[in-house]
DNA sequence: TTGATTAGTTAGCAA
DNA sequence: TTGCTAACTAATCAA
């Protein structure tokens, strides 16, 4: 139901590789300066350089990319979860909501039934007491 | 803060046109028996036609896409819509238990202001009604 | 320049 | 073949 779905990682095509001593990971890692005297170190022309930066910003995309639809994922998970807490919470206050509602009921019954114990043997009760 | 972003509409590097008076809507959207013919009666060699076929597919793709992201949309906003709606739910419960809690006191109150009557003037009570 | 986001492209799965 | 989705590329915007 859920393939691993590794890309064909492309790339390839973009640069040809003119330095292959330099990982991928080296190239996104390190810092501008250090690139920029790397290349020039290694005496690489105008046309390579530009296609080094090119291939480093590419891959530097690749990589917000990710990091994009991963925390598109991540929010859309957190959604779900406080949707599903909320849920439960709801349930349990339902609940309560019940079982206080039966306390109302008891309460009232007990006061009703004192309330016609005195009317049956004629108790006169004060007014403010017998408010129903 | 929200400014159009209208890509460059590219694919013009996919196919350089092999058929000018075909627009891309009418190659989605025809079926794949048609354009068959079409192409054939046109005498597009064999090249043609599969670049042709490429470009469907492509452009096809390319609604695909579309589709998918505008439900990724359309799922999030309805997850969002629901949740905005069970927080006010729960909010609103809230509200009725506290009510409710109100009145429990209340009846509690009266029916232990009469037992309470009872006890001060002396009257005997019947242990079944009595109890707290 | 860097990082994020959008639209378009491609690969690969499923029907 | 069609439709969908993940990963990728390129464009564009903000900082």
């Amino acid at each position: 139901m859920d393939a691993k779905r590794e890309r064909k990682s492309s790339l390839a095509p973009l640069s040809p590789c003119p330095i292959p001593d330099i990982t991928d990971d080296d190239l996104v890692s390190i810092s501008v300066r250090d690139l920029n005297r790397t290349l020039k170190m290694r005496g690489l022309n105008r046309e390579e350089i530009v296609r080094m930066k090119q291939r480093r910003r590419t891959l530097k995309n690749r990589g917000y990319a990710a990091s994009c639809r991963i925390k598109r994922i991540e929010q859309k998970d957190e959604l779900e979860t406080k949707k599903s807490c909320e849920w439960t919470e709801l349930e349990q206050m339902h609940e309560d909501n019940e079982q206080v509602r039966r306390e109302v009921g008891n309460w009232k019954n007990k006061y009703k039934a004192l309330l016609q114990f005195a009317i049956q043997n004629e108790i006169p009760i004060p007014s403010e007491l017998e408010g129903c």
